[in-house]
Parts: structure tokens; C-alpha cells; sequence
DNA sequence: TAGATTTACATCGTACACGATTTAATAACA
DNA sequence: TGTTATTAAATCGTGTACGATGTAAATCTA
């Protein structure tokens, strides 16, 4: 006995094109960060090490929600690459700070310009840039609600 | 030489929110999907089973935006489980149809109070009911314009 | 201040993602 | 028709994600 459940439909769903636009965002940046050598998620990082400058792992994971088993890996890999320091702090054994090495700091100025072109390729006659704006305040919130329920 | 660059501070960027928000989501699904012992990107599969019934891989991978590279070791798993069935096509030896078995039929209704489960975490006095709407319109067109550039 | 608790990070196992390549089958066409 | 091109899945390697657990350091508390 078939049943219709239209709630179960993929054009019904808000969380099905949150994930399919994440993902489709994140190969738009992928040309530009291939150029300078990163990942999404790393260059998630970078970004928050540009804004607040060195800082614990904690802190890290805290700005862009990630934790301690994702991020340990992926700092090793900055740090491979030579764009991030990893040092113990004296006071605390515990943390690890993360700070950015010239060449971390340097590749902001290479990383200047993506925001733009990501900017552009979201540009579309289909969207207007007042819809984004809301779009992206709608985001924020969904946020801060969704952190709250969990 | 230090330069201020908002257009890189992680409040002003879209995709970074559409990131973080979509792992969010995948985390608030969790418990239900759990209880049915799969995962989100396996509920996905299973909705687009369950709503366009047989199908190849490849349109799967149409609907929910994913290539055989990621689906096949998926659907192994699902197989596994006991909950798709996967066939050759006689006319056409390279396409695999993925059919539901009566266990993976019988999912659906176990599934289908988890759409509403999950629109309660969404609704919060933070968030107007016609928020989610404008946001689940934008949401989509963001898709295909997205497509459209990749 | 010794023992229990908490905290920060690391480790482990499983499951996506995805670019690049491979394989086999079908289609196209000279 | 034989050769080339295209197509559908599968495979491979690297890099996230994340629940669960481990470890060592710091803190709390009786």
C-alpha cells in the first residue's frame, strides 16, 4: 500500500538544499584555492587566524565549529605546508596555540581578491542582492538557533 | 604591514554560514537517523528511492548532487543493510538500477514523522515561519544558479 | 594536599566527498 | 564493419567530519 508523503519530498526539504549548496559553494572556491595550495576547511581556518591573529585550537573550533578530531589533522597539514605554527602555551600544557608564519600571514594578501570572485559567481539576475542580504541574515540566525539546539 | 580586509572576516561571508549550518542540520538528524540506523547522506538515497522509486546511479546522484565515486561505497553500504537491492540493466550492461527491497519500502514510514521532528528545530521566535519560506526559495535558485556556473 | 573532576588536545574507526583515472559497454561514424 | 568516442560505474588517493575514547595537565574539593 503506497502511500504520497509530500514532507518526504527532496524539493520539500530545507536541510537537503542547505547540504547540496554547501557542497556546490565550497567546489566554487576550489580553482582559486588550488592556486594557493589550500582547502575549503583550511582556508576556513586561515580566514579566522587573519581576523584574530594566534589563538588556541579551542578557539579555532569555537569560530567555525569544528573540533579537536578534525582539526588536529588539519593543522598538521598547515603546518606541513609551512603556513601555521603549533606551540604549547608555557601557563597551560594543555592548549596549543596556532599562529600564522610569514608565509601564513603573507597569503592573505593572495587570498584578498576570493571574496570578490565568490561574490560574483553568486551574482545572478535570478537573485537580487537585497535577497541575498536576507539570505544570508535568515543563515546567521538559523545559526544561532541551531547551536542552541544542540 | 598590517591591512584590514572585512571582505575576509568570517561574519561577512556567505559561504562559510551555508557550511557551518549544513554540518549543523546533518548533527540535529542524527538521533532520528540513528534510530533507522543510517546517516543523512543515506536517507537521501532513500528518499530519492522512495519518492521516484528504481533508478539508475546515476540519476541519483542527479537528484542529491553526487557521483558514483561517492555513491557506490554508499550504496554498498545500504545494500549491506539490506535496504536497496543493485541490478545490472539488461539493455544496458554499464547502468546499475538501484531498486528498494521490502525492508527499505518499510523505512519510509518509520521516516516519515522525522520532516516534521526536524521543522520543530527549526522553528524558533527567532525565525518567522515566512522567513523559512523566502529562505528555502533562495536557497533553491542558489542551486541552480550554482549549477549553472559549475 | 590527595583524589576526583574537568579541560584541551590527540587518536581511532567509520563514512562521506571529490578529483583523477580505469574498465567495460554502448554509441557514433568514417 | 572496424575504429574511435562517449558513457556509467568503479577504483584510488587525499582530506575532511564526527562519535567515542584516551591522555595528560589543570582545577576543584573534601
Amino acid at each position: 500500500m503506497e502511500e504520497r508523503l509530500p514532507e518526504l519530498y527532496l524539493e520539500n526539504q530545507l536541510c537537503f538544499p542547505l547540504y547540496a549548496a554547501s557542497k556546490l559553494t565550497t567546489k566554487i572556491y576550489a580553482p582559486f584555492l588550488n592556486e594557493l595550495g589550500i582547502t575549503y576547511p583550511q582556508y576556513l581556518v586561515l580566514m579566522a587566524l587573519w581576523q584574530y591573529d594566534k589563538q588556541s585550537v579551542k578557539a579555532i573550533g569555537e569560530r567555525i565549529y569544528l573540533e579537536s578530531n578534525t582539526l588536529t589533522p588539519l593543522l598538521k597539514r598547515l603546518e606541513k605546508k609551512q603556513l601555521i605554527n603549533r606551540n604549547r602555551l608555557q601557563q597551560d600544557e594543555r592548549t596549543v596555540i596556532i599562529s600564522l608564519t610569514n608565509k601564513g600571514q603573507e597569503l592573505k594578501q593572495r587570498a584578498k581578491d576570493i571574496p570578490h570572485k565568490i561574490a560574483n559567481s553568486f551574482r545572478d539576475s535570478k537573485i537580487t542582492e537585497n535577497e541575498l542580504i536576507d539570505f544570508q541574515k535568515t543563515l546567521f540566525k538559523l545559526l544561532s538557533v541551531l547551536q542552541d539546539k544542540l
